[in-house]
DNA sequence: TTGTTTTTAGAACAAGTGTTCTAAAATATT
DNA sequence: AATATTTTAGAACACTTGTTCTAAAAACAA
C-alpha cells in the first residue's frame, strides 16, 4: 500500500474521530509514524486531504449508481440506492459532521456538493413522476408537495449523521439503521395502498 | 447599554457572519473598539461568549413558551409556536451552524442542548395524542409512525439552517419561509381530512 | 477629598499550526 | 555502476490564538 493510501485512510479515520479540526498533519503523522514534512509532500494541508477524501465519496457513490439497475422495481430501486447512500455518507461521516465549514473553506466542494443535491432533487421528482403513473404513489393533492418532500428527505440525508452524533451515544450500523426507517417513514403517507404493499 | 451587551451582540453578529471559528476575541475587540485585554476581563474566550448566548436563546425560547398559550386550537398552538422557534433559531443561527463542533467542545451545552430536544419530543407526543382524539390526525396505522416523523421534524428543526447555507445564496426570511413550509408540508399527509380545513 | 473597587489598555508569553527549506536516504533509470 | 528522481526527516519560520500580568484610568463610596 502506497504512502499515500495510508495516509488517506489515516486521515479518513482520524477526520470521523476527532474532527477536522482537531486532525493536524502532526496527529496524522504521528499516527503513521512518518514526519510531518514528509506528509506535507504529499498533502499540502488538511484541506487538501478533505479533497481527495470527498472525491473518493464520489467516486464510490457513482459506482454504486452504476452498478445498481432495477428498472422494474422503482421503488425498491429508490429505497436500495437511498440505503446505500445512508451507508456510504456514513463511511466519510466526518464530511457531513463539518459540511457547513468545510464548503465555506473549500469553494471547489461547496460548487460539487450543490451540483449533487440539485441532481438528487431531479433524480426523486423522475422517480416520483413514474411511481404516480405507475399507481403506486399518490398524486399531489397540494401544488408542490413532492418537492417540499423531497426537501425533506435531502434535510434529512444530509444530517442525520449531526443529528445523531448530538444525540446518541451509540454508533454504526444501529444508527444507521434508526435514520434509515425515519426516512423511509417519511415517504410511506405518499404511497397509494399498492404502493404499500409493495414496499414491503 | 452595558460593555457586556455591547460585546454580546456583536458576538452575536459575528458568530452568525463569520463563524465560530473565524470569530476571535482580537477581531471582537476590534469591532467594538476596546483592547482584547479588556474584552478578555468580560469573558474569558469565545466559548465564554458561545455559552452566555446559548442561555439567551434558552431563556428567549422559554419566554416565547410562556406567552403562547392557545389551549383551544392545539394544532394552531403547535404550528405558531413552530414559527416562532424557527425565527429564534435564525437569530442565533451559529449555534445551529456550529452544533457539532460546540457541543463536542461544551459539554454543558451538550447536555442542555439534549434535554430540550426529548422535552420537544415529548411535547411532540402529546399534542399528537391529543390531535387523534380530537380527530384533526390520522391515527398511526403503522406502529412507531408518530415517533419517526417526530425524528423527521426534529432533524428538519435543527439542520434547516445548516441546509440553507450550503444550498441558498439569499438570506433571510425568505430562506424561514421556505423551510418552514417544508415543515408544515412534513405534517400534512398525518391529518385528517378536518385537520386540513383547520390547517388552513 | 480620600481611598477602594471596577474597568481598561497594552505588553508579554506559551502553545499550536501550516509552511518552507535543506540535506540525507531510498528508489528508479540509464 | 553511475546518475537522476522521488521520498523522507527534521529543523526553522511566521502567524494566530488564548492567556496572563502590570499599571494606568475611571467610577464609586465613605
Amino acid at each position: 500500500m502506497s504512502t499515500k493510501d495510508r495516509i488517506l485512510e489515516a486521515a479518513l479515520r482520524q477526520f470521523n474521530e476527532l474532527g477536522t479540526d482537531q486532525t493536524t498533519l502532526r496527529s496524522l503523522a504521528e499516527e503513521l509514524g512518518i514526519s510531518h514534512g514528509n506528509l506535507c509532500y504529499h498533502f499540502k494541508n488538511t484541506d487538501a486531504l478533505i479533497e481527495a477524501l470527498y472525491d473518493c465519496l464520489i467516486a464510490e457513490i457513482e459506482e454504486q449508481v452504476i452498478q445498481s439497475q432495477h428498472p422494474d422495481n422503482e421503488l425498491e430501486e429508490m429505497v436500495l440506492q437511498a440505503e446505500t447512500t445512508f451507508r456510504l455518507l456514513y463511511k466519510y461521516r466526518f464530511l457531513l459532521l463539518d459540511l457547513v465549514r468545510i464548503t465555506r473553506r473549500i469553494e471547489s466542494i461547496r460548487q460539487k456538493f450543490r451540483a449533487v443535491m440539485q441532481l438528487r432533487r431531479l433524480q426523486f421528482h423522475v422517480t416520483f413522476g413514474h411511481l404516480v403513473r405507475r399507481g403506486l404513489m399518490r398524486e399531489e393533492w397540494v401544488p408542490g408537495l413532492h418537492d417540499r418532500l423531497i426537501t425533506n428527505l435531502l434535510v434529512l440525508g444530509d444530517n442525520w449523521i449531526p443529528n445523531a452524533e448530538i444525540h446518541f451515544d451509540e454508533k454504526g450500523e444501529s444508527v444507521i439503521r434508526y435514520y434509515f426507517e425515519a426516512f423511509k417513514a417519511g415517504l410511506t403517507p405518499y404511497l397509494t395502498e399498492q404502493g404499500m404493499e409493495a414496499f414491503r
